[in-house]
RNA sequence: GGAGAGAUGGCAGAGCGGUUGAAUGCACUGGUCUUGAAAACCAGCAUAGGUUAGUAGCCUAUCCAGGGUUCGAAUCCCUGUCUCUCCGCCA
């Protein structure tokens, strides 16, 4: 949620940023509720005024044993005057509030302009491509070889888009998301956090996608005597970035560092089609995500150091990347900067998004309410909340299968994974 | 699933329907004292919104959430959520 008071004060250079996006903000009909939310709450406030004094009279009128039944009668019809006030400011301020949350996030001034992926602007390159003597396979035929990588019986189990793994290639997942792990907690000073896997709507209102991404969820019903509803979290910067949600944090507890690791249920709506073969994408995926909770101050720097440390990821397993800037056409809903790590597929022959990092400034803080109190003002402020992959653990397995192959179908297990699969130097 | 208790400021914890934004303690900030610190003592200390040139004043709201009763609700009534205790079931 953008500040309210600077869309008060300079909304035209709002609209101006949110045009980069495509976002067409409607800037007389705010300005023309936000006229009426002044003119109500004036009027709605004055009315509580009156009636605050005159009861408190009534009160005083009381306690000296003087008659208040004139006093009472004198109230007349303040009391509707006041619901009806009420009434009409209310109305004004959901239709305030539904804008506000539906309006995207502001553009860092280093986002490039564009309008779809193709935009993205390349920062840095990690690694070189290897050079196959041999035909390259994908991942699905590798895994198949293996043994390892059902679609059938996912299919038969659950449909489309879903897998079931066996044997090493499973094993390989565990071990990845344990290495991830690891690396966060001990070298990179994450806090390893558990935490559930399905949420309510204020926890997917407060990191926004909610009210405006539903269709990309997965929502259950949980019961038909108590009309609960809950969510599947379609990544679990959903329940991490809320651990904050509603709360003031003291100096020394912030910045908060979470990682955790989750698996992940997107629907995928609108992207039939796409993607459809392997485990690209999927209805359900492990992932391995890093949260961080900062003051404002510190926000950028955070963006970059945790861009770093799943960036670290991929360079012990060796795995050429590229780093790129998403441009204001492809960059999500709630960021304010976003960079995208694209690992090298050699089946596709091109990068493909294995990371997404966020820095939010405080755009879902404001609607989590979640802050901190400033030790040199003793005040409480907004944090800055960021998040990002690392690292998608399904697309990662995906890269190593296709850049660890070897000719005869195995798979080279990298160095620092071998630890986590009883010493195996290669599967198959 | 059954029975009961509860939800109040950063934390703990009072609070007969009327001048309660809310006692008290802790924490925090400033001061006195001290060589320094601690202790003691004094003072201050909620959040959000409106108005405003204003971090000044004034006004409004907020005691889990949403409804209701009333001239007036932290206090009474209803609904929901969450927490705790006991019993049952269970990985």
């Amino acid at each position: 949620m953008i500040d309210p008071k600077l869309l008060r004060s300079d909304i035209a250079a709002v609209a101006a940023n949110l045009k980069k996006r495509g976002y067409d903000l409607d800037v007389e009909k705010y300005q023309g509720l936000e006229e009426q939310r002044k003119a109500l709450q004036v009027k709605t406030e004055q009315l509580q005024n009156e009636r605050n004094t005159r009861s408190k009279a009534i009160g005083q009128a009381k306690a000296k044993g003087e008659d208040i039944q004139p006093l009472i009668e004198a109230v007349g019809s303040l009391g509707e005057q006041l619901d009806q006030a009420r009434h009409e400011l209310v109305e004004v301020q959901h239709a305030l509030e539904t804008m506000h949350l539906e309006m995207p996030n502001v553009l860092h001034d280093a986002v490039p302009e564009g309008n779809s992926e193709e935009d993205n602007q390349e920062v840095s390159l990690w690694g070189t491509p290897r050079n196959f003597d041999f035909e390259v396979k994908d991942h699905v035929d590798l895994g198949a070889a293996l043994n390892g990588m059902d679609f059938e019986s996912a299919a038969k189990i659950t449909g489309s888009r879903f897998v079931l793994m066996r044997n090493q290639l499973a094993r390989l997942q565990r071990a990845l998301a344990q290495f991830m792990l690891n690396v966060h907690t001990q070298e990179h000073g994450y806090e390893e956090v558990y935490v559930p896997f399905m949420v309510n709507a204020d926890s997917l209102l407060g990191t926004s996608q909610l009210p405006k991404f539903e269709h990309d969820l997965f929502k259950i019903d949980t019961s038909t005597e108590d009309n609960r509803q809950f969510y599947l979290i379609p990544t679990a910067e959903v329940p991490v970035t809320n651990i904050a949600r509603d709360e003031l944090f003291d100096a020394d507890q912030v910045p908060l560092k979470f990682v955790s690791h989750t698996p992940c249920f997107r629907s995928e709506a609108g992207s039939y089609g796409k993607d459809t073969r392997g485990l690209i994408r999927q209805h359900q995926f492990e992932k391995v995500e890093l949260v961080q909770l900062v003051p404002a101050s510190e926000g950028e720097a955070a963006l970059e150091s945790l861009t770093g440390h799943a960036e670290a990821i991929l360079q012990k397993l060796n795995l050429p990347y590229r780093k790129v800037i998403l441009c204001s056409g492809d960059i999500g809903f709630g960021a304010h900067k976003c960079y995208d790590l694209e690992v090298w597929l050699p089946a596709q022959d091109t990068y493909r998004e294995i990371s997404s990092c966020s820095w939010f400034a405080d755009f879902q803080a404001r609607r989590m309410h979640a802050r901190f109190r400033n030790s040199e003002t003793g005040k409480p402020e907004l944090l800055n909340t960021l998040n990002g992959s690392g690292l998608a653990v399904g697309r990662t397995l995906v890269a190593i299968l296709e850049n660890y192959q070897n000719a005869d179908g195995t798979i080279t297990i990298p160095e620092v994974l071998r630890p986590y699969m009883g010493g195996l130097e290669s599967i198959g």
